[in-house]
DNA sequence: TCCAGTTTTGCATACGAATGCAAATATACC
DNA sequence: GGTATATTTGCATTCGTATGCAAAACTGGA
């Protein structure tokens, strides 16, 4: 009744062989012969034998699971790429263990702390940076870090993210081709990079029109937030007719409000761009204009990165921005004449 | 530049010290002396020392891991619900290494395999069945197995959900009292205990008041799947007037479709209503009544469960269904002198 | 049949921390 | 101060598996 874990040594006596034998059976790449495979399969069958992932990390170093620290769940964009992240990860053989940040905090690095006494053999850390002392410390104990959709200028992290920077001018020069007057912007959190590099390029794109910003808030990443900032930007006679919001989760908040508590029509009266393309931007209600954030090839990349690292020591941290496309629908006005990149 | 960790025994040695003294240190109510805390942590500190979680779970029997297998990760009830479990579960010093099931299908057992293989404490199913036979081996190896919103008829196996009976036949009992004359449903997955519960909840409410069901159709818990029943079901000229959608993620899909695809207006036209109270719900883009699945309560029974059965040994299994509050929301037509239960 | 070469096998040890046991030390009380 | 009791300490072992090393068992060739 109690608790009976089989043993590889339990196998090994029903076999009729040593323990070690057991053990190279299990593991690919040792020697055996077919005589010894067949009759330890046989006995670890019969006993429902699986071998025991702790003990095998602490001999050899490595516990097979990579940590991830993640906070903005309520995003869709993440828990998708959680599952893609985890999908990835189990082909190779690795599992994932999960971590919340809340948010903003600061308390990354005490959760950093409490993933590394699992021994993981990576970290992702998915829209959330850490301090550049607990890098340090990831270094040297051997463990390779990707930030996720967030860089920090630390030589010794690896990122992954799209090319926020070229997103961000790509929606101010469709929103200057659209023939908008009073184009403004809806932040996200100010001390992310995705929110810096696409304002930056958001701006840039703007003045290489000679347009300035019309008015500005922030969202901070949250809807709620979001919509306040909306209602703000709203309330007065000469509001914007065009709003770059720095991600679809707050876009679709603040299409809520204009549409339904202020009245307005989305695009006649404002254009609404957001950005990521999560599955609700193509819902109908909201047929969001956006640039897509490739999750897919985001997620391929930064597995490749971690089993590189771990598996053959490839030990330079890659930085990695992949161009993503603007995605035309029908929250913004279309320019004449537009070629749709894509739908 | 190398892995270096620090172990319990270089501690010991700049401390003075024997290794079980410095294990002692770090180990919860075990003896030492103020002294040799103050020298032991002195020394750890100095050398950057962290117990080893995973040696640790080798003499202990307990890896302070919890499975969790999740499916539907694009409903954002379960996101939701994960963040709420791994914040729980750190305070109780607990982590959870997640596993992604996909959906219906039968692979549930094979990577139950895996958990199993890390030496898991505990295993949380979201939304997600086991086969008995594996439901026998966790019962043998001592490790609990909570279903959280889902149920199974295996008595070795506690779960948690709402009461999903009641919630049906209250939106049974709205409708009707609404006036609602053509009620229709759609169903998530046949193969669910939620979707069969509610289903029979909601028939028994309508049978109850002698009204039949006008037409029916499946979903599958999947929004695409759910806006072509909802296509299926109103490509006719005598459509129902009112339609339970299981879950709040399809509705959300179905909604979409009447009103934009199909020009209807919500409740004028037909009145909806989900199930779960997702984040989404209260948006005022869709406003959808709903019966409300009280996450923060499911949570902490799935908690409280796993801990006294991990930690005090209580092994008789639990099987909770907690009420859940319909939350009446624009969505449907309100009967007269209806008095919202809470908004 | 015998030998060199190759493959397979078992022994012993290591990984890092927890713990039962007995010895050593500290504390209390008279 | 002395004895009885309580607390702290170190030793040695344990958890389950992998692996270097040397012995054993095969293989093929002459």
């Amino acid at each position: 009744m109690t608790s009976e874990k089989v043993t590889s040594l339990e196998v090994a006596k029903r076999a009729g062989v040593s323990q070690s034998a057991v053990s190279r059976v299990f593991t690919p790449g040792a020697s055996a012969s077919k005589k010894t495979i067949e009759r330890v399969r046989k006995a670890a069958n019969d006993l429902g034998y699986r071998p025991n992932v702790l003990a095998r990390a602490m001999v050899s170093g490595k516990s097979r699971m990579i940590g991830l620290v993640v906070a903005y769940l309520d995003n869709l964009f993440y828990p998708d790429a959680l599952e893609r992240l985890s999908n990835q990860l189990k082909e190779k053989g690795y599992h994932v263990l999960i971590f919340m940040a809340s948010q903003t905090s600061g308390n990354v690095d005490e959760v950093l702390q409490e993933i590394m006494d699992y021994q993981v053999d990576g970290i992702v850390l998915a829209s959330v940076a850490m301090s550049s002392d607990l890098a340090k410390d990831c270094q040297r104990a051997g463990v390779p870090v990707v930030l996720f959709n967030r860089s920090q200028d630390d030589d010794r992290l690896s990122s992954v993210g799209s090319d926020n920077v070229s997103g961000g001018r790509k929606i101010a020069d469709f929103l200057i081709a659209g023939g908008h007057k009073r184009i403004a912007h809806i932040a996200g959190w100010e001390g992310a990079s995705t929110q810096r590099d696409r304002e930056t390029g958001f701006l840039s794109g703007l003045n290489s029109a000679r347009v300035e910003l019309f008015s500005r808030d922030v969202g901070n990443f949250e809807i709620e937030q979001a919509r306040e900032a909306a209602r703000r930007m709203f309330d007065r006679n000469d509001h914007p007719d065009a709003v770059f919001v720095a991600n679809d989760h707050m876009a679709i908040g603040v299409m809520d409000v204009l549409r339904i508590e202020l009245g307005l029509s989305v695009p006649n009266d404002v254009s609404i761009i957001g950005y990521d393309d999560v599955s609700a931007a193509s819902w109908s209600g909201y047929s969001l204009t956006t640039v897509r954030q490739p999750a897919k090839q985001l997620v391929e990349e930064t597995v490749s990165i971690l089993i590189d690292q771990i598996e053959h020591k490839a030990s330079n941290p890659r930085r990695i921005a992949i161009d993503g496309p603007l995605i035309v629908r029908g929250s913004s006005r279309i320019p004449e004449g537009w070629k749709n990149e894509r739908f």
